[in-house]
DNA sequence: CTGATCTACAACCATTCGGTTATATGTTAG
DNA sequence: CTAACATATAACCGAATGGTTGTAGATCAG
């Protein structure tokens, strides 16, 4: 299990990345299967160039990774960020629940 | 048990409202305690006008809700959202873990 | 070898974003 | 009533975003 912290500006990155339909396709297709940038352009209605810059923003946000395989590069999801935000928003969540249980607390104390 | 599925523009505004470290903030303090405009801005090096205008972008995402009281608006968390977001995530990850059942489904299909 | 394919990057453009100042309106305190 | 305070909104600005076209280099297929 890797435990990774994000700093703010990554998770500035990681949220910005995920705020774009096509980008959010586009990692669920790699997280599903490996795929060329190529072969994921074919699937969106713009221009190669608009898909590579997409999977750029992903790959900064860390969200996929690319390994070049001869003439082209093979974009892959990388879970453990998913994670990671996943893990960022159960510290939002936290904060509620700790919030719920001092009222809850305060209505103890006093009836 | 509020059970509330974004529709993609949703999911849009909510990661962009989440991909702002001062907004962030506002939301982790405001799901603390309730709080007027004018008490948040105090915290944040930045003018009123500005905070105003992170806390509309909330507002429309969602994460937040501002209810009028007197001559100040009491701007609260809603974890609903919180919640929503950390759903979609969820769904990601779902898709992994299909991809790696079926993987080894397949491995161990063909010894 | 040659042509097709894939990636990469530069330059450009319209729009959005994140901030500012200024102004108007509503509400409370004294 | 008046002054102080809180919210709201408009106008503006520089930077970033999301798209385009064009060009160039690498790699593979025939």
């Amino acid at each position: 299990m890797v435990v990774d912290q994000l700093s703010p500006s990554e998770t500035d990155r990681v949220f910005h990345a995920l705020a774009d339909a096509t980008r959010r396709d586009i990692v669920r297709k790699v997280l599903v299967e490996e795929c060329s940038v190529s072969a994921l352009a074919r699937h969106y209605p713009m221009s190669f160039t608009a898909v590579h810059k997409h999977v750029a923003v992903l790959e900064s946000a860390g969200l996929v990774t690319k390994v070049r395989q001869g003439r082209e590069s093979l974009v892959r999801g990388d879970i453990d960020r998913v994670r990671a935000v996943h893990r960022a928003l159960d510290a939002l969540e936290q904060l509620w629940r700790d919030r719920v249980a001092q009222m809850e607390q305060v209505l103890a104390e006093d009836p």
